[in-house]
DNA sequence: TTTATTTACGCAATCGTTGCCGGGAACGAT
DNA sequence: ATCGTTCCCGGCAACGATTGCGTAAATAAA
């Protein structure tokens, strides 16, 4: 089953014109009549003709969409922020193609080897949680592609970043924990290959040293797959539980995380906050709907989104190559509810 | 700022041949001699060789990508249906290319129009619910543009479908609410131009009159705009409770429709379920965590998406135009939790 | 030795579009 | 009458890859 388009070949066959005249008419060139024109603008509209993409991408070598990597689309942070990149993305005539890592290094490989094969003008990422080996990036970024980093950002290759406070973001959340009387206060973040948990791991000591708290290696959680699986943040907490004094609250570094820990928490039927406190970064929209409603720093996404889809196109449509690159970084906000 | 990728020309100019040998010798044409092949071959690899997928597909005339428009990413439902078109859609070597139309018919047209224009070679649709007029599908349709309906299919519209038994999920929901002892049982559903907000009204009306409970038409609500304006849900919430006497069980027939609708009542701080029953469909993945955990109608969001985009690939590939269309209607599941 | 066949490669067209060059016709200036 | 302009338009090449056809050289068959 085909689907055939008019080309201006068709209208140039109609019209006894040439192919060149009829794409200038189309074009408006002053090099044609104003008869001409309006003949073949009207014939033109009468069977709907588009001009074709992809003849068009192979003569000026740029296809006019972009590729963004994330972690997962099925996760609040990730879809506001690709409602951003669209935003901006399709008012500049730009076509977004999204792919899913699902916190997978291989995978992460593969789409990138896939999206860069050429039909991509420049990239959106945020690396996954497994990416340690950064070749795949760097061997693209090196030869001039068009990157920019968001949230999990990258900071061996220099280009364009957004990212947000992480350090303040949790240095807010657990100073927030601590004001509100709990000492003992765990950490569950994403795996260590990752800027923004050691960003927001440092946030999380700086807060407690504040506070005359010494920060214990014992309530440091990294969860490699990010919580992709839910057995790997089970495990942190059952080691957590283990420690004495029990820890009263943790503080939950990303929007898996947070929803996996209270999962956990309830099947073991602990209560939030009476048994132990939950603070975390997380973009659901529901949840004050949560029991009990959950205090969370919130990224602001969507602008995340945009801003870096704005970057891009500075990259992509920079005649020069780009030396000065920028690093963006937006504010977080702490929704104080009933979970602390 | 510009990439440069290696082509097919570059290989022949350095090894002193034509580019018909290289593209044979690539494609490992028995012409072509076994010394060039592994020359061409080691060569290739060596400068990281990649066919330009924009040219070939101006020679094959198909893109080798897909359209898929759903309401919103940002939307369980909507998210896991896209990881399985995705997953179908890259073990085939396809490309996906998501919008969303924010139930919204202008932004509907309006993308589909440039998706079109973008050389898809097929189309996933599940339609906004402000989609009353279908000339923008229909018009693909009959020039032959392979489409594929889900959830939100069209009736008119003469092609394969996959969706769920909605009248009985419906039906369903609604036998729990009155075998939990419920008898005056509101509904709040999507537009009514959608097929689907029918079917969830007819197998809400039939459980009812199973039952010998009248079906009072004020207890039926329709939201034009799918719940998108949660004051859309607010008003029909607040002429729910004017209804003497009031109702005390809610039925919602969509995932945004359910979270709205809580979050709505618990602004008016009405209790679930003890002044006010809800059971919704809904595929979200934190229903647990709700206060209270709520009774959802879960639809197979991700087997929905792997068929429907086998059924477009069969659409795609098919060297005939189909006439036989499938409708596959897949089965609901009812989970019963703390809020009736 | 001559003819037929195979091997191994190049040429050119093709997909849809645009840019560059060239050229005929009409016109005014000399 | 000749030259120079301007106006309008057509032809050709190119983007990257594939493919039918042609063909020179090598080999086999006569």
């Amino acid at each position: 089953m085909k689907f055939e388009a008019a080309t201006i070949k068709d209208i140039a066959k109609a019209l006894g014109l040439s192919t060149s005249t009829v794409s200038r008419a189309l074009r408006d060139s002053h090099e044609i009549s104003t008869e001409t024109k309006q003949l073949v603008l009207e014939y033109a509209t009468s069977i709907n003709y588009r001009p074709n993409p992809i003849a068009l991408s192979l003569k000026e070598k740029r296809s006019r969409s972009i590729g963004v990597i994330v972690a997962e689309i099925a996760n609040s942070f990730f879809s506001q922020a690709i409602n951003g990149i669209e935003s901006v993305a399709y008012d500049k005539g730009y076509n977004v193609i999204i792919s899913q890592s699902h916190e997978s290094y291989d995978k992460e490989v593969m789409t990138l080897q896939y999206l860069a094969s050429r039909s991509i003008d420049g990239l959106l990422i945020s690396v996954s949680t497994a990416t340690k080996d950064l070749e795949h990036l760097k061997a693209l970024h090196e030869r001039g592609f068009p990157i920019v980093f968001f949230d999990r950002i990258v900071e061996d290759i220099h280009t364009h970043k957004v990212m947000v406070d992480n350090f303040r973001g949790a240095y807010d959340a657990t100073m927030h924990l601590i004001k509100q009387g709990y000492t003992r206060i765990a950490n569950i973040t994403n795996s260590e290959n990752l800027s923004i948990s050691r960003e927001r791991v440092a946030g999380y000591i700086e807060a407690l040293a504040q506070k005359n708290i010494k920060p214990r290696k014992s309530l440091i959680k990294y969860c490699f797959h990010g919580g992709m699986l839910l057995n790997e943040i089970e495990e942190a907490i059952n080691q957590l539980l283990k420690v004495r004094p029990r820890p009263d609250a943790i503080f939950t570094a990303s929007d898996k995380l947070t929803t996996g820990c209270m999962r956990v928490l309830k099947s073991k039927g602990i209560r939030i906050p009476e048994d132990i406190a939950v603070v975390g970064f997380s973009n659901s929209d529901i949840i004050e709907l949560l029991d009990p409603p959950l205090t969370v720093v919130r990224q602001p996404a969507y602008e995340m989104g945009q801003i870096a889809m704005e970057l891009l196109l500075q990259l992509i449509e920079s005649k020069r190559p780009v030396k000065d690159f920028e690093r963006r970084i937006l504010a977080t906000s702490l929704i104080v509810q009933g979970s602390t």
